[in-house]
DNA sequence: GCTTTTAGTTTCGACTCGAAACTACATAGA
DNA sequence: TCTATGTAGTTTCGAGTCGAAACTAAAAGC
């Protein structure tokens, strides 16, 4: 009763996936999306270009090139680190949010997503994180995920947090952010 | 509790497939992968340039470099229809088939799969299937779908079937290919 | 027979991609 | 302090992706 694999799904997904995202009304590629997704979700210690170089798997040269594209349509910014002269900080501008917003996620998935039970949709979650931990694990990838979800994360109180990497104080919205130095709980597997 | 949306992972797990396919040993850009290993997958009414470009939702023009590209590099091969001059029939080649049982699906994602239960990754696949066909439904888009999940296949006896559509007898190989005519079951949402 | 449709290719310009060379700044060591 | 060595980021190159539009050739419709 074989139909087709978990890849064949996950490939023919993606592919529609970027596709419909290079077909929108404000259209952009899908890495240009993906890099601006990500500015827009993470925290101050990963908005560099290496970060996001990290993030989409593809090399600084690469990103170099991404970043100066989403520049020049000013759908982002940069902005020199004050302390190290070689970093330079990106954010999405006012139009770059914008768009976001208004392309992301694409129509045809929001539909798909909607039509999904809450049960399932959760489910659905669920799975691809561990799919994607598994992966992250077995290559060797940075598992770069939201900050609360870390295992340096500590909770002090009440909306009330800290970094156990940095001993940095958090807000609750620092807390939602993606972080680079993410580190995921081990899950008994591997390590 | 917001940790990362269903379009987040997606995204993620795509990229980091997409940069392992082009990472490997024989290495190929991933689209030239997508095309190989539906021309490995499709029956005999599926195998022209026009159905590999509704596959990879591509215009014409873009899939026909890219099957230049997989030509030159004796990966696939190109015969003439004998009923109609304009249609080409595509084959991988032996070098073809090699290469995908080498390098399909990637290392990392084999593990992350192999870390998932029996049970778990069914229950993904099943729910990517329905994901998948929403996406294809609110898209517009054709489900090329194998053959035996079409809601035009017959059953006519042990190891016989065929194509409600065609007409055509099919034997159990034929029913396990991808069709681009296929047509999925209604499930009661749309239409 | 003539028009329209369909299958496929070619060309263009913007972009992706990795590799490698490069600049500029930071840091460690003698 | 002077000199590696390392790190952040950019540039350039060649192969490839991508859609749009122009194009060829064969089929189908009338």
């Amino acid at each position: 009763m074989e139909r087709a694999s978990l890849y064949e799904y996950l490939s023919r997904i993606s592919r529609l996936l970027m596709a419909e995202e290079r077909s929108g009304r404000e259209a952009l590629p899908a890495v240009q999306m993906a890099a601006l997704h990500y500015l827009n979700r993470c925290n101050r210690y990963s908005d560099t270009p290496a970060s996001v170089a990290d993030y989409l798997a593809a090399t600084k040269g690469t990103v170099s090139q991404t970043l100066r594209a989403l520049e020049n349509k000013g759908l982002i910014e940069r902005h020199a680190d004050a302390n190290d002269g070689r970093v330079v900080h990106l954010a999405p501008t006012r139009a770059g949010k914008q768009l976001l917003r208004a392309e992301i996620p694409p129509p045809a998935f929001r539909a798909a997503e909607a039509e999904l039970g809450n049960d399932d949709r959760d489910q659905l979650r669920e799975l691809l994180e561990t799919l994607l931990r598994g992966m992250q694990r077995s290559g060797q990838i940075s598992s770069f995920g939201v900050c609360r979800t870390c295992s340096h994360f500590r909770r002090l109180g009440e909306n009330r947090f800290q970094c156990g990497l940095t001993e940095e104080r958090l807000t609750p919205a620092d807390s939602e952010k993606i972080c680079r130095e993410h580190a995921a709980y081990a899950t008994g597997a591997n390590d």
